[in-house]
DNA sequence: TATATTATTTGAAACGGTTCAAATAAATTG
DNA sequence: CAATTTATTTGAACCGTTTCAAATAATATA
């Protein structure tokens, strides 16, 4: 049904061989051939079958990506960064997305090694009931591999920023502003990110002798709907003590938070101060512009790409590069003195 | 070097057909067998490779999937509604973005085809100097496909919303309220549904008795910073007459038109009202929650992938079905009556 | 028990490319 | 012009699965 490179052969009055030459660009066919093959394979229309192809050669020209949310601006940022990279040197993505279910990131990465891609990109969960050993699995096969963020115990190529720092210096200018009583309005419980975000936090506090108060912890997630319904909670709990300053896990929880306060009377800077992560596109036209932390996703998914296709293209050298991109505190309008 | 078929049979002292039995669940082994060979495969760590299987079967279970913009929110939703349901029925999506790019549409769709993806779906780009005869191409050859919006002279599956109704009652919206100087913030030049959108636009104003100004109609773009310079530019250049409305393509474009409108130090919507389309995620979040017209874009990814699996999976019927997914007019802040 | 049925297993040929040693054709040399 | 040398083409094996007719084993029947 479908038209092969023994058709093209055929018709061309040569061996399929001559036509893979041509088709692979082999300096061996002469002109002549090479233009007559050319002449069949347009008449014909003929595309090569790259599952063929690929089954033959052992590479598939393609990388699996595995994020955690596909509706979540700050990964459309760093696919961007992928497929615009990925683009340019001719690789295929499959992508894939845990939507923060272990069961699933398994499910996803299995499909992409049965797919046979030649590297993977992951955004891996983790949690004390989070089974890795999928990645010490390929890791043992020397599967290139880049990760974005850090696994305790794994040591692989990994794209992360600092968030232990992030996280201190975003909570610090609250400090210096004035705050003591801060909460925290932590990510999904699967996220890395969340757990060092937190450390930095703490850290933060610690280094001030503010006490860390755990009803000022709060595990949140990572939607606006989430930043919204506990800051409902938290905010409706509290007659006074309250906090005065909130360090979000991101942009997304950041202005859930604010709509909720809005909703119940708290002005925000004014008796409230909120801080974001990420940055993302948006975060200068909400309601209150936001003050945050931002992330080059762009890059990390663009420095992702080339590593690991450098990766690939090196099979014989396992690099183990650890790269760290900087954030920047970003100051907009959400944060301001504490009132006395 | 990797495990194959042959080794589990070797191993299991079986033929490689029983194994394959085995994977592929046939009643006709043996329960006895099947433990054996199973046995054998989790202790091998074999991982059937899915590209010879599909060369074999002739499907790949895969679709691709072909948008115009990955940092979009509004593709995000219907990447999410695509990747959920494919997900669901065990298909993997490969996953291309034109970036607004007539080159970069046919270079992904010519991989997707390469790649033997079972079926396409697609977000065309239409213009006169875009040629889309591999479209043509791949209707002959019975590919399943669908279409996200209608491309004229071409008959497909597709999903869509009605564009021309929906803008028509935008902009009616606004001529309800009073206004009479209405602009049209378009799209990207090739995108569909800024046309059709154009068409409701100039409808609502013929019915209105408006004529229609073409300083009012500006090409603008898809991204807040293309809202944000065509404000600027469009709302510096009038002493008056200036336009009292804008319906803008996206919601992007609408709150770039705000910010820009802000720092020109002009009212929305007490001056000027605005209105976008889509209704993303974020738009009640915005400095001025956007009045815009919802499209329901995960239920038209979920849709389009739910009738092209379909499709594949009925391969003797080609459908053309055409499904028009309902959009609402949603009321926020951005508009209000004009000021006599 | 010999035979007919039924259940299970297997060998070999696909699927559509690539590869490379060997064969053939063309060009060069003395 | 015969002998080399160089350029071009090709046949056959391989990549790792599935498939199905034919072979074999197990079970039922008379």
């Amino acid at each position: 049904m479908n038209i092969t490179i023994d058709d093209v052969a055929r018709m061309a009055n040569v061996s399929k061989a001559t036509v893979s030459a041509v088709l692979n660009n082999k300096s061996t066919v002469s002109e002549q051939t090479r233009l007559k093959v050319l002449r069949v394979i347009k008449k014909l229309n003929f595309r090569p079958n790259q599952l063929a192809r690929s089954l033959s050669i052992r590479k598939t020209k393609s990388i699996g990506l595995l994020i955690k949310e596909i509706d979540n601006p700050y990964f459309a940022k760093i696919m961007k960064g992928v497929f615009d990279t990925c683009s340019k040197l001719s690789y295929t993505v499959l992508l894939g997305s845990s939507e923060l279910s272990p069961k699933q990131e398994i499910k996803n990465v299995e499909t992409f090694v049965n797919q046979r891609v030649d590297g993977l990109i992951i955004s891996p969960l983790q949690g004390d009931d989070v089974d890795l050993t999928y990645i010490s699995d390929i890791m043992g096969k020397k599967y290139p591999l880049v990760m974005l963020g850090r696994l305790k115990n794994f040591s692989t190529n990994s794209i992360d920023i600092n968030n232990v720092e992030s996280s201190f210096e975003a909570v610090s200018y609250l400090i210096k502003l004035g705050h003591k009583n801060i909460a925290y309005f932590a990510g999904p419980s699967y996220s890395i990110h969340s757990f060092e975000r937190l450390e930095g936090y703490q850290n933060a506090l610690i280094k001030n002798n503010i006490p860390i108060k755990k009803k000022y912890i709060m595990q949140v997630g990572s939607h606006i709907k989430n930043g919204y319904e506990s800051g409902k909670q938290l905010f409706s709990k509290f007659k006074e003590n309250s906090p005065t300053g909130v360090f979000c896990y991101n942009d997304l929880v950041a202005i859930g938070l604010i709509n909720s306060l809005m909703e119940l009377k708290i002005k925000v800077p004014q008796q409230v101060s909120v801080i974001g992560f990420d940055d993302i596109n948006f975060c200068g036209s909400f309601k209150i512009p936001l003050t945050t932390i931002r992330v080059p996703a762009y890059e990390i998914g663009e420095t992702a790409a080339n590593l690991l296709i450098k990766q690939i293209n090196n099979p014989s050298v396992l690099l183990k590069e650890k790269k760290i991109l900087q954030t920047k505190l970003i100051k907009r309008d959400s944060c301001t003195k504490v009132r006395l």
